[in-house]
DNA sequence: ATCACATGTACGATATATTGGACACAAATG
DNA sequence: CATTTGTGTCCAATATATCGTACATGTGAT
């Protein structure tokens, strides 16, 4: 509903959203922080941060790390997401795609999903070149910037999907600014195709391939993918887009159900 | 410090706290819920419960999953529990030491810390000859009861482990009350040996041996552990321990370390 | 039909969590 | 030496989160 909450000035932030915002940006920065660095560079009053913080660390969310003070994600994340993943157990088939991918076509193979209203690479599975890949496993993207990003949203209609996506976040890395409609419209093609390729507009040197996985619902839960060099993506788009396909059939349905009962 | 803090009676209770208890519950029944289960089984009002629960699900830590409005960890909880395991990158590391360990004496092993105040495995490999383990991974068990916990605790004074540990917890499955005094012994006594080892007070047939991972702070910040059959276990007691301390030490220090910077 | 129960929603009262600002101290900087 | 910056703690004010209660619904039992 109301994707962005934070607008409204002069109010104050509930605990909770708060203190989710510590994580996200602890995870982002991937890196132990003091609680002032924390308050001074998410924008919060630092007072607060040291009470949050305070709490987290007594509830094990996070840990003191790194000396001076300085604190990080905690053991007891580690335990709830082992528990998430127990649950909806997407990690053995999709590891065995990658392994399957990277196998057939020797190039990077990616499995992705949406972190919230961004895009992020849940594993990756290098490829023979293991050439620079411009975004790293768990680090979070615009979803306008990826061909899998494409796929994620196109089971929201329009004005869903110009809801969800923060609206700088159709400013691509280069400044250039891609206009909403254009995204919505290789959302839709993608939708009907099946499938989404185009150079990456993060670098200037690859090619990328999108089919989605589908979950439970029906709608694209995840995305496989292929990062090439452009000449090699392009020579061999046929079979590359056959490899994927055939391994996002092997996890569909996969991502939600749960291991038994 | 204070390890019991919902003792107070008339008290509200903090949002956030509420919130981790509701997560920590739903790691421990390992499946969906209606919030008003969660409400009824954790002793907390329905309102709040409904309402924090609400919060996680816009913030993706808790998802509508299992139909009928049931609720269990989410996706984001994944991506941070990724984020903890890539800085303490321990996972490698233990699965090599368990894999060496299966090997060398068919039997069950496994990687255990503290959850907190109570202990838990957080990865096992099930030996030759698979018996049933009284504990999955991933359930919290009272220290008390396991031969991990002597360790775990270790570096604590008497005084601490007191309060530490939930007064209840030294009430044995089988109904018997465990003398703290006699705990702490036990406790003392693998200090000094660097080892515990004894039969199995959750089942009657297995013999259970225990030696300390140590982290950077020095003492034992988790545990290699041997589930064997009791008549195997007291035979090769000391070939045993021989591998387990052989693989302890190519943990060592392991656990706390940063993978880089 | 009547009752009991499970489930979800709505709302007001009040206990309290969030917040800005003051304070203390150390380290870096001029 | 004077000043600025970084760091953590403490405190009171008030905006608001928590919680009890009431209400609405569906379902199954008696």
């Amino acid at each position: 509903m109301d994707a962005v909450q934070d607008e409204a000035a002069g109010k104050r932030a509930r605990g909770l959203d708060r203190a989710f915002e510590i994580l996200d940006f602890l995870r982002q920065k991937r890196q132990a922080l003091k609680p002032n660095e924390i308050a001074a560079q998410i924008g919060a009053p630092r007072s607060s941060v040291y009470e949050l913080v305070n709490l987290l660390l007594q509830n094990g969310i996070l840990e003191f790390t790194g000396g001076e003070g300085r604190v990080y994600l905690g053991r007891k994340l580690y335990f709830l997401g082992a528990a998430y993943e127990n649950h909806f157990d997407f990690t053995r088939e999709c590891e065995a795609a990658l392994e399957q991918l990277a196998d057939e076509t020797r190039e990077t193979a990616q499995f992705c999903m949406l972190d919230g209203n961004r895009y992020t690479v849940v594993r990756m599975r290098e490829g023979a070149r293991p050439f620079r890949i411009s975004t790293d496993v768990g680090q979070s993207v615009p979803i306008p910037w990826t061909a899998s990003g494409r796929l994620l949203v196109a089971h929201l209609s329009d004005q869903e999907i110009l809801n969800f996506i923060p609206p700088q976040d159709f400013r691509l890395p280069n400044g250039e600014w891609l206009e909403p409609q254009t995204f919505i419209a290789e959302v839709r093609q993608a939708e009907r195709e099946g499938l989404f390729t185009f150079n990456s507009i993060v670098d200037s040197f690859t090619h990328c391939f999108a089919v989605p996985v589908r979950g439970e619902e029906g709608h694209a839960a995840a995305t496989l993918c292929l990062v090439t060099p452009r000449d090699d993506g392009i020579a061999n788009r046929d079979r590359y887009l056959d490899c994927l396909k055939k391994a996002a059939a092997g996890l569909d349905h996969a991502p939600s159900r749960p291991k038994r009962t």
